[in-house]
DNA sequence: GCCT
DNA sequence: CAGTACG
DNA sequence: AGGCCGTTACTG
């Protein structure tokens, strides 16, 4: 069922990246077949060169050996320490894929083998303060709650893969593999700090140590937030899940200004707090009138920073100005109604219950329905700040004009109070998003309004939208701008290749790739698979 | 705010 | 369209 | 200098 399970060491298909080319060696194929070959990898996406230097990639006949594909290549097989030679494939897995219509799994089956014997192992990266993964496949029966425990110091530094001491035969296939699942050179990430590779399993152990800081640089980050200054608390929220991966207390100017996402000012203001204990800036702003206002203002649902400094700018001061003097939107109003009950966090125990509610109502009306909460409670939280339920149909049709009648079906029951957003186009075609936002409240003494968002989605998009409706969002963030390096792009309903963007805005679209579930979508950027535990930064 |  | 929101 | 997520989705 789950084609893209771990364990069979495959590759489904290559990220359509400029470094993923392929290059056919014509000895052996006639012209004709060629010519195919040629046609299928432009029908995959895929990028065809015309000399093998330049290809990552060599489709060549069974006929061969890899010793007798390099020599007429006049590669040196003895050479692949130095250099990254190409993978040498053949030319039967195109033809596979022809007949399947789809790129089939890339499997060792496919690669010729290499009858070299591998050096030992790499440098070490004794200077980077620490190597935070090294997860290889081999016998490794997933481990969850991973285990990744960084070498000491501060764990920033992302290597994506490292050559371990290697004494086996097999070491050698898995390195192919390894160089298979990452195309890109020296199967290394474009440049930057990509927290969606990371796991965030070590930050979540280390809430004490450098506690202090978090918690002030976060105050600082909600702050900006609350401001039209978004790119700074952008800056405060990176820098603080930067902070969280560190398993030792900071002490040193010298070693903050070395992690990465945190420049100078921050590096200051971070010694500030290390050094001094407290932090000015913070205190400035909490003593502000201005910024009082607007961080109440703003815990509004429904009133962002321009409406805040309006409202502010009218005078208002408290939430019963707000309440009796402004102009209230009809989801301000709902957000100023249950205002307390939207700042507290809901128990984990409490969402499952929420769960169990939709899902009855859901299912009454169409039984079969998938129906997966996502949000922090996929992500393993212990508390939720609301609660996100997805719900589709693997039918691909059944998703189809539900929302409305489960919505229906849960105001009439009492259990949705107010509604925020609910979209009503759900008449159209499919891939047409459907969400509703709103407020719940179960059954029983001493309950709490809850927020509730529920999105009914096509089948055919589940994996995005699962991996969307998990987050974080800083996660999201990360991994749809890795995909704009490759020229992809990723979103609730897809993952595009081969986007060609003017100036930053899309000229062409591009295709959308498969992606049957999760783990493609990792596989499709060169990302080490995160389960939702791992993606809570 | 940080990064390229 | 600007504003706000979702992860 | 200019990007920092999404041709995201919804409200008014």
């Amino acid at each position: 069922m789950n084609l893209f399970n771990e364990n069979n060491a495959s590759v489904h298909l290559i990220p359509s990246d400029p470094n993923a080319t392929f290059y056919i060696l014509p000895n052996g194929i006639g012209k004709d077949r060629r010519t195919i070959f040629s046609n299928a990898i432009q029908h995959f996406h895929l990028q065809l060169v015309a000399s093998p230097e330049n290809a990552r990639f060599i489709l060549a006949d069974e006929q061969f050996d890899l010793p007798k594909v390099f020599s007429i290549l006049k590669l040196d097989l003895s050479e692949s320490e130095e250099k990254s030679l190409p993978i040498v494939i053949q030319i039967k897995w195109l033809t596979d894929s022809l007949k399947e219509k789809n790129l089939v799994p890339l499997t060792k089956d496919y690669i010729f083998r290499t009858p070299l014997i591998r050096k030992k192992t790499m440098p070490s990266f004794s200077q980077e303060p620490v190597i935070e993964e090294k997860k290889t496949i081999k016998n490794k029966p997933k481990r969850r709650l991973s285990d990744d425990q960084p070498q000491g110091g501060c764990a920033t530094q992302v290597k994506q893969r490292r050559y371990s001491s290697d004494d086996d035969n097999n070491d050698m296939m898995e390195d192919y593999n390894d160089t298979v699942k990452n195309p890109f050179k020296n199967g290394e990430l474009p440049k930057g700090n990509w927290m969606c590779s990371m796991s965030s399993q070590t930050a979540k152990k280390n809430t004490e140590i450098n506690k202090d800081i978090i918690d002030k640089l976060q105050a600082m980050a909600d702050l900006y937030n609350k401001t039209n200054d978004k790119w700074r608390a952008y800056s405060y929220q990176k820098a603080i899940t930067t902070i969280r991966r560190c398993t030792k207390r900071i002490d040193s100017y010298e070693e903050i200004i070395k992690l990465p996402g945190i420049g100078e000012s921050l590096a200051k203001k971070i010694w500030e707090i290390i050094d001094t204990g407290s932090f000015e800036k913070l205190e400035d702003f909490q003593s502000s009138e201005y910024m009082t206002a607007i961080n109440l203002f703003g815990n509004i649902w429904g009133c962002g920073p321009n409406i805040a400094k309006h409202w502010y700018d009218q005078g208002f001061r408290t939430l019963n100005d707000v309440r009796t003097k402004a102009k209230l939107s009809q989801n301000q109003t709902v957000g100023l109604k249950y205002y307390d009950e939207f700042l507290e966090r809901i128990p984990r125990d409490e969402v499952a219950e929420i769960e169990a509610v939709v899902k009855e109502h859901a299912l009454a009306l169409v039984p079969g329905l998938t129906i997966q909460t996502c949000g922090s409670y996929r992500r393993g939280k212990a508390t939720c700040g609301d609660v996100d339920i997805l719900i589709t149909h693997t039918d691909g049709i059944s998703h189809q004009g539900l929302l409305i009648p489960i919505i229906d079906s849960l105001r009439k029951c009492g259990f949705l109070t107010d509604d925020l957003v609910l979209s009503d186009k759900y008449e159209e075609d499919s891939g047409s998003h459907v969400k509703y936002f709103g407020v719940c409240l179960l059954p029983g003494e001493n309950r709490k309004h809850r927020r509730l968002d529920i999105i009914v989605i096509p089948h055919n998009e589940y994996a995005c939208a699962l991996l969307y409706f998990t987050g974080s969002a800083l996660f999201n963030r990360s991994m749809r701008n890795l995909a704009h390096q490759y020229n992809m792009y990723l979103s609730q309903h897809r993952l595009n290749t081969g986007v060609i963007r003017k100036n930053n805005s899309k000229i062409n679209m591009g295709t959308p790739l498969y992606t049957p579930t999760e783990e493609s979508i990792f596989k499709y950027l060169n990302l080490p698979y995160r389960p939702p535990e791992e993606r809570d930064h």
